[in-house]
DNA sequence: CCCTTATTGATACAAGGTATTGACAACGGC
DNA sequence: GCCGTTGTCAATACCTTGTATCAATAAGGG
């Protein structure tokens, strides 16, 4: 159980867990991972790993996205960004302006989902949340 | 106020409200979507529109989500759709088998958001959020 | 009816991602 | 420790969902 953010070795084992070969590129890529402290881009990390194809970065996203050692957001204008997963359920927070993205947890949403599955016909298999505010920095810093 | 599903006047209504002229093409992609009733990808009606080009399409589409009289929505693979709006302010209940999007509304959405931004630190301007199902139908078909 | 200006269609381009494929390398078996 | 299987790789082509550009056109106010 992950806890806090999660070293080179966690993501490592995170693909292991799954089955996976555990290659010179995952290695370099955990690493990358590891080395970023913010939210980022795909095509970020992949022009970051010179020697690492592409689609391998694509691939290896979906992998850890999978396995839960990954978050995928969505910006607010639909572009998606990559950060690691520091907790077991949470939502996120993303600053609108600098696209700083925070993990939350909060009782009322699973409260709200509970709420809403006696309401709604039919099996609740999933959901996406992101709340968009302006971070402490950014409204300083911005008038 | 359009209370229930907008006729054609009404999405041209939405667009004159806002400045924009009344062009055949315009007309053309209003009357498309009337005759929609599910929810639809961009690239779909382009390609129903014969003689309407394909950045008509996504340019009238911008102009009417922003016009409040189409949501934009975004199925669980990340692909986005498109739908009638009915309501005023609501969200999404998205069939994950059919696709299949209705609106609701449900007082514990708003409850949530209070409660969170009162612990939240900065200002909230946004948020996103879908509930994925599976509908009434694809629960009785799909096994 | 004319003039201004928003709008159009065509096209190129961008972002983000998947499919294909021949080559390669991990790792289990021995 | 070597070998064969098979997952994985890099490269590349392609796909989807748009946006930018730009010359040509048409809406609609005066």
């Amino acid at each position: 159980m992950v806890s806090s953010t999660p070293t080179q070795d966690d993501i490592i084992a995170a693909l292991e867990d799954r089955g996976c070969r555990i290659t010179q590129p995952r290695r370099e890529l955990a690493a990358a991972l590891t080395r970023r402290r913010d939210a980022f881009s795909a095509e970020d990390l992949a022009a970051e790993l010179d020697g690492v194809g592409r689609a391998t970065v694509y691939r290896s996203l979906r992998l850890l996205v999978d396995a839960g050692a990954l978050c995928k957001t969505t910006m607010p204008n639909g572009s998606p960004r990559y950060s690691l997963d520091n907790a077991r359920h949470h939502h996120h927070l993303v600053c609108a302006d600098c696209g700083r993205i925070d993990e939350f947890r909060h009782p009322s949403v699973e409260r709200m989902l509970r709420a809403m599955s006696a309401d709604i016909e039919g099996e609740l298999v999933g959901h996406r949340l992101e709340i968009y505010r302006r971070c402490g920095v950014c409204a300083e810093s911005g008038g």
